[in-house]
DNA sequence: GAGTGGTCTAGACCACGGT
DNA sequence: CCGTGGTCTAGACCACTCC
C-alpha cells in the first residue's frame, strides 16, 4: 500500500533480513549497489536504511557498511511507547494476541478547571477546563490498570461517557477533530495508594508501574495528559536507540 | 564543536525556542526562508528541522508548517533510555545535579558459561562465556538499584574486577576496544525477591522497577545484557514519538 | 588507496492545508 | 489557487575503515 519508493524498499530489506538473507553479524549490499538495484538514487537508499536502524534491525558503521543486528527474545505484553493510541489499540499488537477479551469500566466522568496544582500535574494552562475521567481496565477477569485521564475540553468539545467507554482515540479518528501529532511519555513505579489497592488485582503487591501520557494536536497544543496506572509483573516497555 | 552545517542550525534553532523566540503553538519560518536565512539548501534545513522533532520539540504539519509544540514539567531522576551509558554516566545529565555521591559496590564478579537457561534470559549465544557483574548502586547513602549485568567476555577479554568498580563504559572508551552502536530497551516493574529487598533500600515497597538493556556492538553482535533493578518513587525514564 | 557511509547542493514534481 | 512540507534525482566532496 505504501507507494513511496524508500518506503517500498524498506519493506523488502526487512523483509530479507527476517528471512535471513542477510543474517545477523553481516554487511548489507553498499548504498551504491542497493540504489543500482532498485534504480534509484542513493538518497533514496538512505533513507530507507535509516528507517530499518530506527526499527532496530540494523546499524550502520561509517567506512564499514551496514550491520544487520543480533535479534533479542521476550514475551510479556507489550506496549511500545510509539504507536499506542489509547489501552484498546493494544489489542491490536500482534504480539498481545492471548489477551481474549478487555473490558473497560468508567469509574468517573467529570469536568474541572485545571487550578494551580492541577496544572502542575498535567502541564495544562490555569483556568483551561477539562474533562477528567477513571478507566478500570480489565484483562480477562482482571483489573489490570486504571487510566486517570485529563482532556482539554476546547479539542474535545462533545466528549460524553459512552465516548469514554468506548475508545476515545477510535472516536477522534471517526469524528475527524484534529490528528494526533505526537507523544511524550514518562515511566515510573510508585508506592500504591489504599484506593488503587483497591482497585487493582494487586496479590500481594504494594507498588505500581507508572506510564504518564502527553498527547500533541496537530496544532501544537497538549490535548491529554494520561497517568496509566498498572500492576507489576504483567507488562513490558520497549525501546530502541541508536547511537 | 559539531562543525555540520545541518547540526549548527539545530542548535541556533533550538536556542530560538527555548528563549521564546518562537513560543509554543507558533510555527516556524518555512523551509524556503530558513535556507535563505542561512544560506543552505532546503534539504540541510530539513535535517535539522527532523532533529528538533527527534527531541520533541516542533512537530511538522503537511501544508501548514512547523509547529512549536508546548513543553511539559516533570522532577526526579530522569534516565532517558537514549544516551544512558551506564550508571555512572548519569551523573553528567543536566537535570540530575542534586546527585551528590554515588558509588558503587561490587557484590559479585565471575565467569559463567551460557546454558539454555541463560540464553533465554540474555539472548547470548548457548556456549558462550560470559563475565556476570552484580553491583549495588548508592546514591547519597541510600541503596537504589542493583545492576545484574552479563559481559560476552570474546568482547571484553581483559575484564576485570577494577574496571567494574568504575564504570565499564569509560574502560570500553578509553581502552577502544570496539563502538557501541545501539541498544534494546525493555522496562517492566516486578515483584522483589528476598535477597533484592535485604539489598536496597525499599522501606516499605515490594516491588522494583526493572529496566533491561541489550548493547551491541558495531559490529552487530550483542555484548551487554543488564538488568537493573530500582527503587520506586525516584525515577522516571522519558520518552518522546511522533506520528 | 579503494571503498564505505556522511554531508551538502541545485533543481524538480507532488500532496496537502488554507483561502 | 498559492504556499507549505514530502519525495526524489544527479552529482559533488569529505571522513572513515580496511587492506
Amino acid at each position: 500500500m505504501p507507494k513511496n519508493l524508500y518506503s517500498d524498499i524498506y519493506h523488502i530489506l526487512k523483509g530479507e533480513i527476517d528471512s535471513n538473507v542477510y543474517p545477523p553479524k553481516t554487511i548489507l549490499p553498499g548504498e551504491e549497489d542497493l540504489s543500482e538495484r532498485f534504480s534509484v538514487t542513493r538518497n533514496t537508499i538512505r533513507r530507507a536504511l535509516k528507517k530499518l536502524q530506527e526499527d532496530g534491525l540494523v546499524y550502520t558503521v561509517k567506512g564499514r557498511g551496514v550491520v544487520v543486528l543480533e535479534p533479542i527474545v521476550d514475551n510479556r505484553v507489550m506496549f511500545s511507547a510509539s504507536n499506542h493510541f489509547g489501552f484498546l489499540d493494544l489489542m491490536s499488537f500482534p504480539q498481545n494476541k492471548f489477551i481474549k477479551k478487555l473490558t473497560t469500566k468508567v469509574l468517573n466522568f467529570e469536568e474541572v478547571v485545571i487550578d494551580d496544582e492541577l496544572s502542575k500535574r498535567t502541564s495544562f494552562g490555569i483556568g483551561d477546563t477539562a474533562y477528567y475521567v477513571e478507566r478500570l481496565r480489565i484483562f480477562n477477569g482482571s483489573a489490570m490498570a486504571i487510566d486517570f485521564s485529563y482532556f482539554r475540553k476546547e479539542n474535545l468539545p462533545g466528549l460524553s461517557i459512552d465516548d469514554a467507554q468506548g475508545s476515545i482515540y477510535q472516536y477522534i479518528r471517526d469524528e475527524k477533530i484534529f490528528k494526533i501529532a505526537a507523544a511524550r511519555s514518562v515511566s515510573t513505579v510508585e508506592t500504591v495508594s489504599d484506593r488503587e489497592s483497591e482497585l487493582l488485582d494487586l496479590k500481594e503487591a504494594n507498588c505500581v508501574g507508572v506510564l504518564k501520557r502527553y498527547v500533541y494536536t496537530d496544532l501544537g497544543n497538549l490535548f491529554e495528559c494520561t497517568e496509566t496506572k498498572y500492576v507489576p509483573n504483567h507488562f513490558s516497555l520497549v525501546g530502541f536507540e541508536s547511537y
